[in-house]
DNA sequence: GCCAACGTTGGC
DNA sequence: GCCAACGTTGGC
């Protein structure tokens, strides 16, 4: 199993949005890096949720439950997504500055490349980030 | 195929 | 709200 984290902005959908639709399609990335770290996905594959612009921390946890399949809200015919759905909150929220501040952090691509809203993510990093949240990474 | 201009993302 | 970083576009 791999694992990932995916980025969205709370006011335009949040955790609790997330939650609330069940099975969520991953529609409207426009990005190439992003759309083949989603084409790698394999359904039982792990992403942690990020809060980007508002919030700045890891909330939760998702799974993929659908591999790639074409983005609905694309006519362009180039844009993949995936299928998501909500696990489980973080007991506590891993914020940014704790990330920024934890030397086993420090190589993540949150880090390194903000702006990637879909990325990989290490089993140690992983393995930390729950630990940080007081959460089971299972 | 280069690169300047432009648009977007996202931390601050 | 600002602006640095980055990706994309399009003229040449």
């Amino acid at each position: 199993m791999a694992y990932w984290l995916i980025k969205s902005e709370p006011n335009k959908w949040s955790w609790d949005q997330h939650v609330a639709k069940g099975t969520d399609e991953w529609d409207g990335v426009r990005n190439f890096q992003a759309r083949n770290n989603m084409i790698a996905m394999r359904p039982g594959d792990r992403a942690f949720y990020y809060h980007s612009r508002e919030g700045l921390e890891v909330v939760g946890i998702s799974e993929v439950v659908a591999e790639a399949h074409p983005d609905s809200t694309d006519d362009t015919g180039k844009w993949s997504c995936v299928d998501f759905r909500a696990v489980k909150p973080l007991t506590r929220p891993v914020p940014m500055p704790a990330i920024k501040a934890d030397p086993e952090l420090a190589d993540m691509v949150l880090v390194k490349n903000s702006r990637l809203s879909v990325q990989p993510v290490t089993e140690a990093e992983w393995r930390r980030i729950c630990s940080l949240g007081e959460t089971d990474p299972d």
